[in-house]
DNA sequence: ACGCTCATGTAACAAGTTACATGATTGA
DNA sequence: TCAATCATGTAACTTGTTACATGAGCGT
């Protein structure tokens, strides 16, 4: 249940429309909670529903129109409880393991190029992450806020290092099959379907 | 598309029944892909439908009844045909964070001890891999498979190592508000919820 | 006969994804 | 007026979660 209060968050920080949080949803809070604006608005709907929020009552309902929306007492009480609330973390799901885990099963084929296309998006996203960093985290300002938010970008740049850090290894361990045994059953690909039959 | 594909390579690795493919969704394959044994068994129906898998014939189909699954070469082709593709890398999706921001919004009162909480999960995880890695990974051996599964493991003690720093990094951050001038912040608190006010 | 565990399943729902539909506004 | 863009929405589907149902085999 953290779309909702990914919203409620994203309205208090700065009422919006659909569309507006569909954009912010690709940036800021996207970093870490990403959504489609089919989500959003579906969300939306729910959370005015429950009276967590309501339209302002500038923009008139009809469709193509924009609409305001704006957090409730309620709404902000719901997502504090939330905030608090205890939440076990989720353990890793990650596609790229699990190919690497069939790899060892099916044959490590094409996979060498994947890593190297990935390595070269985390180092991207890594360099994004640090020029935010520097633009909004300036050595000055300290209040509470400024740390939190802080904390969340460390998180991604830590994250994105990591990645960088474990791909490069990976092709490292990977590239050189080393002894002349395995590079001589690399240059063997006999069929569809054999399976790495290493020394 | 992950879940099929990993339950191809579980069966690869070792024809199962669908009981033993959901204890070992709990175990080994489990770290980075968990799954339930509803959706084993939905899935188990469907990639046998598709000509992927096969009952063993030995068990007879009817309810209470251990049912045996071996991979036909459709399903090797398949996950092979999986593991070479192309597919983006995720971006972070993680409520701890949006949890961390949220906090910045409707203030952090209960948030340190699930920091606290999460930061002893995470150190539990890691050394648990710590000691898979010591017990099945001896300097010794040195095969493709090996080193595939290694890689796999060292990305599970990364992340876990990970997340122990960083939490222990952002608790320090945020247990002592230090400065004078953000204590006096903390202790003006405008409207509904107030902000961590620690002493 | 009873309860326990093993084993396979159904049903209903929640969350996320993909494709498409529709109206309003604006500038060429 | 036409196309592009802004803006809101529907529909269908896939994936993941939660709760429950049912039968087989075994020990007491």
């Amino acid at each position: 249940m953290s779309l909702p209060h990914a919203i409620l968050t994203a309205l208090l920080e700065k009422p919006s429309s659909g569309l507006e949080l569909t954009r912010r949803f690709d940036r800021s809070i996207g970093y870490f909670w990403s959504a489609t604006h089919q989500q959003i608005y579906r969300e939306l709907g729910k959370l005015e529903h429950e009276g967590y929020i309501r339209a302002l009552p500038s923009a008139q309902p009809t469709r193509g129109q924009k609409k305001e929306y704006e957090v409730l007492p309620a709404g902000r009480a719901e997502l504090a409880r939330w905030t608090a609330e205890s939440q076990d973390p989720k353990p890793i799901r990650d596609p790229l393991l699990l190919r690497l885990r069939a790899a060892g099963v099916v044959g490590a084929e094409g996979i060498e190029s994947e890593l190297r296309r990935h390595l070269a998006l985390h180092q991207r996203q890594l360099t994004e992450y640090l020029e935010i960093e520097e633009r909004d985290f300036p050595p000055g300002r300290d209040t509470v806020e400024d740390r939190l938010r802080h904390a969340v970008l460390r998180a991604g740049i830590d994250l994105e290092t990591f990645w960088t850090r474990w791909l490069s290894r990976t092709l490292a361990d990977l590239e050189p099959p080393a002894s002349p045994s395995a590079a001589a059953e690399a240059s063997t690909p006999p069929a569809v379907d054999t399976p790495t039959p290493p020394a």
